[in-house]
DNA sequence: AAGTTATATATAACTTGTTGAATATAAATT
DNA sequence: AATTTATATTCAACAAGTTATATATAACTT
């Protein structure tokens, strides 16, 4: 459900189209919650069964139609309600095939680990990197549509994605530093 | 594929039941990879189709009759490959609603959103904790079933674990801190 | 003695997420 | 001029994950 109510939540912030919402995601929520076009389509049409949200085609010349989507007050009630109901549990779930494998690590291949421990700390510090990108935007935003109110929660959450990064990368080096000591000490 | 492989991975130490499996990932892969029972038994049924696994049945007086899986050549075979094979993208999908929440902030209640990250934090607490406890039954059955090289590698996936948790209770902390000054520059 | 909790096993129904493909235009590149 | 890439939209098939339920014994609590 929380798919839906993160597509309902950016709703009321604009009205906008699935591909429109897709690339939304990808510049705030992304890094709370993945998803894949096919699913925001499918989920769209389900709200819109259950008056979720509004839907209006736009007629552009040339180009594609544009199937734009409003949320109802039926929409902003259930989000409401949503956005004040924690769950019982807050940690997330986790699933993480990368890490399973250092878990089996004595089944890696020599080299193998230390290359795929080094790609792991590339890809994190490229993900910090877009992090402060959208950090920049999400300000950007705030004062080009007036919601300055949102800006702060906006940051505590990009905040939070920093230091979880910042702790991968930290881990990543003790990791590749543990790794050589040990193939030292079984010379 | 991954909790398959999960799966397969903890065979490779001993034979299992499916319940015994899923007690094993809760005191191993538990924070890195979540599953509930009734995944765990329609997996090994697939897997055992698949000649991933064979299974046999153990009949005990007065008790229940175990069913207890084995990992064949071939799952070990495919284990293997698994296991050396990383994905392209080593970063895992998040899907965390809790943090969705605070990005929509604005819309929680005064105290309500106050209220929820203590209770974040309480439990973050608790996972370490339960990590804490982990780390020392890893060490434990290291010793006791023989299994000292693959401690080494089971200690990384904690040492990261850990810093994760740090990383989560430090950000709680931070942003109870800025909501409370917050609402106090907005008397 | 009765009730509850933990152990132990498993299946069915449902929901959610992924992969891959189909369709079509505009803009950029070779 | 032809090809590729980006924009834009959607669906079908499949895989994975969740919830609810059923069964049964042992151990513990009231």
């Amino acid at each position: 459900m929380s798919l839906r109510f993160g597509m309902l939540g950016l709703l009321c912030y604009q009205d906008m189209s699935g591909y429109e919402l897709k690339k939304t995601f990808d510049t705030s929520l992304q890094f709370m919650w993945n998803t894949k076009t096919s699913q925001i389509y499918r989920e769209l049409q389900r709200m819109e069964e259950q008056n979720h949200v509004t839907s209006s085609v736009e007629v552009q010349d040339k180009k594609f139609d544009r199937k734009v989507y409003s949320i109802t007050n039926r929409g902003r009630d259930a989000f409401h309600e949503w956005v004040n109901k924690f769950p019982k549990n807050l940690i997330a779930p986790i699933r993480d095939e990368f890490i399973i494998r250092v878990f089996f690590g004595e089944q890696i291949e020599a080299n193998n680990l230390t290359f795929e421990i080094q790609r792991f700390k590339k890809q994190q510090e490229e993900e910090l990197e877009t992090i402060l990108f959208i950090e920049k935007e999400a300000e950007k935003s705030a004062v080009e549509e007036r919601l300055e109110d949102s800006l702060f929660y906006w940051l505590l959450t990009i905040k939070r994605a920093k230091k979880g990064i910042i702790a991968e990368i930290d881990w990543a080096n003790e990791a590749l530093e543990l790794i050589k000591n040990k193939g030292r000490e079984e010379q």
